[in-house]
RNA sequence: GGAGGAUUGGCCGAGUGGCUUAAGGCGCACGCUUGGAAAGCGUGUAUGCGUGAGAAACGUAUCGAGGGUUCGAAUCCCUCAUCCUCCGCCA
């Protein structure tokens, strides 16, 4: 969440910034209502310090006084400070009521967006930033869509997920499955060869850590929620693997933290519907392997790029074209500054798939979560997080099968091969 | 799931209602000492919030978390979490 400290210092900025979102002045005002509750929680914080110190004064009094024995003057102060303590417990109330109103009005505001952000008011704003459409094939004339390539070579059965789950819980199977886990282990080889630490993480997730992330209270409908454990099955790995480090101090000499994971993600998906969900588009759990970085403010900016080169680098790899985009104020999620989307053209339904999203959340995770470090001053400041799928399994599986496919088979990618240990499926 | 024990600062550890401003040790930082180092000696060493322009300083809260009793709680009571030991179940 956005500071206090800096929504006061730069209200216009901040203004400008929910203003790229496409909110409304009427929104906006939600920033006067931080300001005037903040104030009100200052003025109580002073009054109800000042009660306590005065109970703390005199209770330090009458144990004096009955040490010495005098017993009279000790209970006439009883009386005093009993007094004094109502007036602290009815502050301490009313500072708890402000305190959670603040809290409450601060979650409803989103990160603001990077200066290189445009204003938007759909996806259609977007902009693209780079692109790499030379890979797109010349497909063959029978060519197929990926939900008809996973029948034909008995891959993907979808038809037995919704038996044994539901809509959107692929089951895969053979060569599929061992396609599925060549991809695990290809990306988590190239995150680590690129100085990332692999982590495998719980898959669910406390209250506290879903808070931290931003994904609770914002995308509440978007979890899965075990109810009587009340814990929430994560639908990123970024939720566990950021939330390490929530509330730690770390030293600027840890800096950049480096730290990958392969976990599957869930996504109830509420309210979609059409080709969106068609096949392997949209599922309900789906494998991803996800990069994260905590750095130095400083440094953030550069990293985001270097995370940008490393998902460029699998793409190139595995021979799939694609786009870059960088999202505008309204397709921005909730808790990021900048983000940059990459989508991979799949070339037989010839539509443009989001396969991985790169982000720069700056300081709003990290004042969520209390992640800091002490500067060369010794003073304490909120690292910035950052993180990317690299990659996004279900779509990059469509977009291979769809895109490979030849009148002979499915051609693995070369940097592949090794990890399937087939050519080609049949 | 059941029974018992535990949780104190970066770490170890003392502390059963006011003399705790949490002893002592380790670690770390700075200084003295030294040709240099080690040892030794000294000083300092948490976080949030508030009052200060800010540093200092002061106030306040925090001894696993949250409540309560009391003029006063690390200490007494309640609820919860986690860890350890044993029993049960189990890949």
């Amino acid at each position: 969440m956005l500071l206090v400290s800096q929504i006061r210092a730069e209200k216009e900025k901040v203004a400008a910034g929910l203003r790229k979102r496409a909110w409304s002045d009427d929104r906006i005002a939600v920033l006067d209502k931080v300001i005037a509750l903040d104030d009100d929680r200052k003025a109580v914080k002073t009054s109800m310090d000042e009660s306590l110190a005065n109970v703390n004064r005199i209770s330090a009094e009458i144990g004096q006084l009955f040490k010495t024995g005098k017993a009279q003057e000790a209970n006439a102060k009883k009386v005093e400070v009993s007094v004094i303590k109502t007036t602290a417990k009815d502050l301490e109330n009313r500072l708890k009521e402000i305190e959670a109103e603040l809290l409450e009005a601060l979650y409803t505001i989103p990160n603001i967006p990077d200066e290189k952000v445009v204003h938007g008011t759909s996806e259609l704003d977007n902009e693209v930033y780079q692109k790499w459409d030379s890979a797109i094939p010349a497909l063959h004339s029978d060519a197929k869509p990926h939900w008809d390539l996973m029948e034909q070579y008995n891959m993907v059965d979808f038809k037995l997920g919704v038996k044994i789950t539901g809509a959107g819980f692929p089951l895969y199977r053979g060569k599929g499955a061992k396609l599925q886990r060549a991809l695990i282990n290809f990306f988590i080889d190239e995150a680590t060869a690129a100085g990332y630490e692999e982590i495998i993480p719980p898959l669910l997730v406390n209250e506290a850590s879903g808070i931290g992330t931003g994904s609770l209270p914002d995308k509440e409908g978007q979890m899965y929620h075990c109810e009587k454990d009340d814990l929430y099955l994560i639908p990123t790995a970024e939720v566990p693997i950021t939330n390490m480090y929530r509330g730690d101090i770390v030293s600027v000499d840890d800096f950049p933290i480096k730290l990958t994971g392969y976990t599957p993600c869930f996504r109830r998906e509420a309210g979609s519907y059409g080709s969106d969900v068609k096949g392997l588009n949209r599922v309900h759990q789906f494998d991803k392997i996800e990069i994260v970085q905590i750095q130095h403010p400083e440094k953030s900016v550069d990293t985001l790029y270097e995370m940008i080169e490393h998902v460029k680098m699998l793409l190139t790899k595995l021979e799939l074209p694609y786009r870059i985009l960088r999202l505008c104020g309204a397709d921005l999620t909730f808790a990021s500054s900048l983000t940059y989307d990459f989508e991979v053209f799949a070339a037989a339904q010839e539509k443009w798939l989001e396969v991985s999203s790169v982000s720069n959340f700056k300081s709003y995770q990290s004042n969520r979560m209390k992640l800091r470090y002490k500067d060369e001053n010794g003073k304490t400041q909120f690292a910035h997080t950052l993180n990317g799928s690299a990659l996004a399994l279900a779509r990059i599986f469509a977009s291979i099968i769809e895109n490979h496919q030849t009148d002979k088979g499915i051609v693995i990618p070369k940097a592949l091969r090794s990890y399937t240990g087939f050519d080609i499926i049949e």
